[in-house]
DNA sequence: CGAGGTGTTGAGATTTGTCAACCTACGTGG
DNA sequence: CCACGTAGGTTGACAAATCTCAACACCTCG
């Protein structure tokens, strides 16, 4: 395993263990030292990788975009050209249903990939938006499949990361039609807090990039709803919620809270 | 695209439409006249596979097995070792959270791969459990990856199976996270119809093989809520419910409920 | 013919959504 | 430097939807 050496609090990059709640990406993004922005898989895990194949990673990797707060990086549609690997900063995805309305499908940190929505059909099935300034690496589909092609090692890798995004959006399934408000938002936060902190960040203190009607979209609520769970644990000690600044202050209650689907 | 000429109705394998129902996996299953119980992709959209690779793939599919109602193909935690793809009957997906509730994540019909859910962790998240007396074809996971090493358009095929399951599984997170339960019930319906109608099956009728329980489970609500949205239906000359049988009298109707979110 | 699984329907309890008011923080421009 | 506007957040009261509990009907299978 590989360390981070760029922006961001320093941390190792850990595998996620959790069958709920799946954190980092397993191909993690990696700064070689700070000479250059080059990239290569990370396979501790599946080790066999060739020197050159790194090499040819890196040249896929033909661009870095920079991306101000709200920004797309592609929008529903939008054919498919590039996956991308978030370097810093946090997204969200979001659909946009026949009648209007908008959901979030998701949040991406770093480390994680964006742009599966379009391998179905080639197009892009979601809106990918930067919630603060951030950037991503563009790895151009087709010259990642050539280059799956020849290396067993990346291909198991590639499938793991779609296969990870699967079970991911299970486990989301599970959360939306089995459990009632609280638990949802004690999920989301134990989420959050397990991604963070397995990228260096604090394991009690966390600051919510998005805005509580994001979230409540992303779980199913209104953020009326959102803010009245936020309020009600912040009145049983279990979290300090400063605006987007949240503590927590009592994890174990929080799990339960999660895990037990009961109460509010 | 070829023709079935097995079991069930006959009817062609047609790509699937609606941004949001998918339905016939791209990659269908074809019976090679009655000699053997040979497969291969259909490639038609992405031709420029060789007969050879046919035969390869053919040699992957060591075995069909044939299960009985209620029997389980694999078991969460299991080991991956096969991906399969169901040749004839209706699977259904489900999950135990930590609590010991049951929740259904997916109903998979012939066609549609079964086992993608172990890719992660190389251990299955979910259950697939046998609806009625079914086939599937049981395929090498190793054996599968070593021949996508080799012919760049069955990894381009794979990949898109994998991606749709993503992008399927966004579309029902969006169901279920920002409607309520008489659309709910109207999507899932015009999705059987639509698949089952792709694999030959009346486009006014379908036989669930599923309980209410299972279809609630599946769509986040109570037995008892999915069945009142079935009689409401029914009373509004929408439906012609008799217990599993199903006619959808006013498909239009179906889907204004199934897209405007509105009513019951 | 009885038993058990499944499906329907009703009444009441509970949760969440809706609407509205108000507050806070922040950035802009005078 | 301050006023102000806007976006975001909180809280309350009420309405609407679903869930829960319960009773009963139906059907299949032994």
């Amino acid at each position: 395993m590989r360390y981070r050496t760029d922006s961001g609090p320093p941390g190792k990059h850990s595998a996620p263990v959790s069958a709920q709640v799946q954190a980092t990406a397993f191909i993690a993004p990696t700064a070689r030292a700070e000479r250059s922005q080059g990239r290569w898989f990370d396979l501790d895990p599946a080790p066999g990788l060739h020197p050159l194949h790194q090499i040819r990673l890196d040249a896929l990797t033909c661009r870095t975009r920079n991306l101000a707060r709200g920004e797309a990086l592609y929008r529903c549609g939008d054919p498919l050209e590039w996956l991308f690997e978030v370097h810093s900063g946090m997204f969200k995805t979001h659909i946009a249903s026949a009648d209007g309305r908008v959901q979030v499908a998701g949040f991406q940190l770093s480390g994680e990939w964006i742009g599966l929505d379009g391998i179905d059909t080639g197009r892009h099935a979601v809106e990918a938006v930067a919630l603060e300034y951030a950037q991503v690496y563009a790895i151009h589909y087709a010259g990642l499949c050539r280059l799956l092609q020849e290396v067993a090692a990346l291909q198991r890798q590639f499938h793991r990361i779609l296969g990870r995004e699967i079970v991911r959006n299970q486990a989301l399934m599970m959360l939306l039609g089995g459990m009632c408000a609280g638990p949802r938002v004690a999920t989301f936060l134990l989420d959050m807090m397990q991604r963070l902190q397995a990228r260096g960040y604090s394991s009690t203190s966390l600051v919510l990039r998005m805005t509580r009607d994001e979230i409540g979209s992303y779980l199913g609520l209104t953020l009326e709803t959102v803010s009245r769970v936020f309020s009600r644990l912040a009145c049983d000690g279990v979290l300090e919620v400063k605006s987007r600044q949240v503590g927590l202050l009592d994890v174990p209650a929080l799990r339960r809270l999660a895990r037990g689907a009961e109460g509010v």
